[in-house]
DNA sequence: AGCACGCCGACT
DNA sequence: GTCGGCGTGCTC
């Protein structure tokens, strides 16, 4: 029967999120299968572009008149590369996150499987203009990128209507398959015995070559290996290919990225009894296959990372296979030897870390069924497991499992999904869960599994929180109270290891004259820019744009222009003069840019190269340092002053994984927080190590305030190349939402952005707060496909469900 | 992106 | 009355 293929196409600027029918050529009848990936023609112009077959249909379903349907030019892949379960995902994120349907597609495989595009311009003829010809030299078929003189431009468009040149365009698949050469013996070793009494004497080489091969005993063996196993070379192998006695195959290689580490083999370790209900109650729903979703929720150090790897292992002897998500930033190779040392070759790794081919090689062994556990970040939830027995998330907590860009997915979401599809529980990890997950296990929607205790037994560190409008008069650095720095001098006495963390978030350095006020700003956004003085220059963080420090200020001329503020390149400045011998690393942003150079940091902290380590946020994730006995944080609380309904509890969570760093192993720890807020309730409550306390308060503010988990939100974004469209537009949709909404519902705004400009585009946002409407899905919808005619206006629409952070 | 359609101003 | 300017809309 003749089908018809339902294509999800790859429109570089408009995108419709409705699938186009294709004719399939007669070569490709049934060959064609949802979940492949297709080169299609599309437009006017007859150019090629990749699409996902998302359905096939019959004749009889075709809504639109056969001869007007265009023809599918050839499939990217011999099975398909998102299987069902993919698709109806796909489906699903599109539906809930407001997403065209191809980036949904798109989201779930390796990078290199989007198809790259170019275009070339070939010489039909020689009758042309000598500028063209020179343009081609002796080619005819040169990229179309080389041509940028506009002139030359012209005339090639009005040759190209005289049919004297066309436009070719490619679709390239960057999806390549490293091979490698592998030998195979084709001759008994009986054989060998009577081929070696034939071969000349003076022949050493095929002589060698035959003994080497009545060696070995497997069907294939790699040439790499079977040359540094012989002593030949590669072209005495090719003699005796020549010569019949083995042949030489082409084999896949996967690009291992841990091929030169070394992973000793751990045992399970026996639980304590918190750690054995865990692990009963997600197995015994793994066994009956129910998708559960539990709440596992231990204080640092009760042995979270014990409980995933034995409740793994149960899913492997169930023969089936296991997801397991950690924040990019945790994803260290501390944390990846500890899964690998346990599971060996079954465990493929999926993070930002790895080459676009590594992660495409690593992506083919989970779907080649090679690796039965995957440990990966956000985009790792789209693994394409089968049969999946448990997915757990590590740090649920963490914004980093948002992707912010589209499709705006949170992967609890997603392992969510998936759990159901599969029939499997998901574990949700954290010593300080997000609001709203804790709420739902309040509400039985999730079970809650609580791990309180330590597994050492040891008590959590003591916290003293240093009050820096007091302490600020006397002390010896701006950023470094005199408590601080005498429990420092302490630490160093004794050759114990000290980890400082800096809470940079929208707070840095910057320069002010203390004359007439002024301070130096980026030129294309509204914001200050940041001193750098690694490269000497200021930057800004937001565009990239960067200019010398100023000497005197702009505006009046004076030299008091100075800089203000707080970065690590200051604190560490101070830390030299007031500890002479003290070694310091320093580790943010810009320190960590190189790839690999996170991890050396660490390396070095580890081995004992440096006394202190001093960094911004990154620091208080998941390291873990037995010499490290004191903690200082330096500034709590500038993360409370952003105007975000969710400050107070990234603060609290932030404190509380800081707090964990200290005195993990047999030593005592101790945890000093310098504060302008001391009697904040996130910070009292992550001084007494009490989430509960924390949760019960954030909940009645939270219910006070209207906001989640009590209301549903939804952000909507406009922005535009100037202010006044894009504050018409914004206006527009909030008058459109008047008549949309019910009464019950509640916006906010519009209202500029915190930074209303960025890279000279101008933000304003709306926020609906709501609990059911049930007109907004589709009118956001509508809004959605409706906003890219006024995206060459220069207006940009974004829309955020349950947005991450708002005014 | 690229091409057609369509509605206003300067021209044969 | 016609040519062509490029704003607008659509692509199976």
């Amino acid at each position: 029967m003749c089908q018809y293929a339902q294509v999800i196409v790859d429109v570089p600027t408009r995108q419709t999120n409705q699938p186009y029918t294709y004719k399939i050529p007669a070569a490709y009848q049934g060959e064609i299968k949802p979940g492949m990936r297709v080169i299609v023609p599309f437009g006017k112009g007859g150019r090629k572009i990749q699409g996902f077959v998302v359905g096939l249909i019959g004749p009889e379903e075709l809504i639109y008149e056969e001869h007007l349907l265009k023809t599918l030019i050839q499939p990217l892949d011999f099975t398909p590369v998102l299987n069902q379960e993919a698709l109806q995902l796909a489906d699903w994120l599109a539906e809930t996150t407001f997403a065209f349907k191809i980036s949904c597609l798109q989201v779930m495989l390796p990078n290199v499987m989007r198809a790259s595009y170019h275009k070339t311009i070939r010489l039909l003829d020689q009758d042309v203009p000598v500028e063209i010809k020179a343009l081609f030299q002796k080619q005819n078929e040169i990229p179309y990128d080389d041509v940028t003189d506009a002139k030359l431009l012209r005339q090639l468009v009005k040759l190209r209507q005289a049919n004297k040149v066309e436009i070719v365009y490619h679709v390239k698949d960057r999806a390549q398959k490293k091979m490698v050469t592998a030998i195979q013996k084709q001759v008994t070793n009986e054989e060998i015995v009577s081929l070696k009494t034939q071969i000349p004497k003076n022949a050493v080489k095929q002589a060698q070559l035959l003994d080497f091969l009545a060696s070995v005993s497997q069907t294939t063996i790699l040439q790499s290996e079977a040359q540094v196993q012989s002593g030949l070379t590669a072209a005495d192998f090719k003699t005796g290919a020549k010569k019949g006695w083995l042949k030489q195959i082409k084999v896949e290689k996967y690009r291992d990225p841990y091929a030169d580490t070394e992973f000793k083999t751990t045992i399970p370790k026996s639980l304590t009894p918190s750690q054995t209900t865990a692990v009963q109650s997600v197995t015994q729903a793994m066994l009956q296959q129910q998708a559960e979703t539990y709440l596992l929720q231990g204080v640092t150090g009760s042995g979270k990372t014990e409980v995933y790897l034995q409740i793994i292992a149960e899913a492997l002897a169930q023969k089936k296979t296991a997801l397991m998500l950690v924040p990019e930033i945790s994803l260290t190779p501390q944390m990846v030897q500890r899964v690998r040392s346990r599971f060996g070759q079954q465990v493929a790794v999926l993070h930002s870390g790895l080459s676009d081919g590594e992660k495409y090689d690593e992506w083919r062994r989970v779907e080649e069924k090679q690796a039965q556990v995957v440990v990966g970040a956000r985009s790792a939830v789209f693994a394409p497991l089968e049969n999946l027995g448990v997915i757990i998330m590590d740090e649920e907590h963490e914004s980093s499992y948002k992707q912010d860009e589209m499709p705006r997915y949170h992967a609890r979401d997603v392992a969510i999904w998936r759990s159901q599809y599969h029939g499997c529980p998901v574990v949700l990890g954290s010593a300080t869960p997000a609001l709203e997950t804790r709420a739902r296990a309040q509400k039985d929607v999730y079970h809650w599994l609580q791990m309180p205790d330590r597994i050492n037994g040891q008590a959590m560190p003591p916290v003293k929180l240093v009050d820096m409008r007091e302490a600020l008069k006397e002390a010896p650095a701006p950023d470094i109270s005199q408590e601080l720095l005498t429990a420092i001098k302490q630490r160093l006495a004794k050759k114990e290891q000290v980890v400082l963390m800096l809470n940079r978030r929208g707070y840095s350095s910057f320069m002010l004259c203390r004359e007439c006020g002024f301070v130096l700003k980026c030129p294309n956004c509204d914001i200050s820019l940041t001193l750098h003085m690694d490269t000497h220059s200021m930057k800004c963080h937001y565009c990239g744009h960067e200019e010398a420090i100023p000497q005197t200020c702009p505006q009046c001329q004076s030299r008091k222009i100075k800089y203000y503020g707080t970065g690590t390149q200051k604190v560490q400045e101070e830390l030299a003069k007031l500890l002479l011998t003290a070694r310091v690393l320093r580790m943010d942003v810009d320190t960590t840019r190189r790839k690999g150079a996170h991890e050396k940091i660490l390396q070095q902290f580890g081995n004992h190269e440096a006394d202190i380590l001093l960094g911004t946020q990154m620091i208080a994730k998941g390291l873990d340092f037995p010499d490290v006995t004191l903690v200082g944080v330096l500034n709590a609380d500038t993360a409370l002053g952003l105007a975000n309904y969710r400050a107070s509890e990234t603060t609290f969570q932030l404190l509380t994984q800081v707090s964990g760093r200290a005195g993990r192993a047999d030593k005592k720890g101790e945890v000093i927080v310098q504060t302008y807020n001391p009697e904040h309730y996130a910070i009292q409550w992550a001084q007494a190590h009490d989430y509960e306390s924390f949760y019960r308060k954030e909940m009645q503010v939270r219910h006070l305030l209207g906001y989640p988990p009590y209301y549903f939100t939804i952000k909507i974004t406009v922005s535009g190349n100037d202010q006044l469209s894009a504050s018409k537009k914004i206006h527009e949709i909030y008058r459109e939402l008047q008549t949309v909404l019910s009464k019950d519902a509640l916006m906010l705004g519009p209202t500029p952005q915190q930074i209303m400009r960025i890279n000279n585009r101008y933000y304003f946002q709306l926020v609906i707060k709501y609990k059911f409407e049930k007109n907004l899905e589709q009118y956001l919808k509508n809004l959605l496909v409706k906003s890219q005619t006024d995206e060459k206006a220069g207006i940009k629409l974004v829309i955020d469900r349950n947005p991450l952070n708002f005014i």
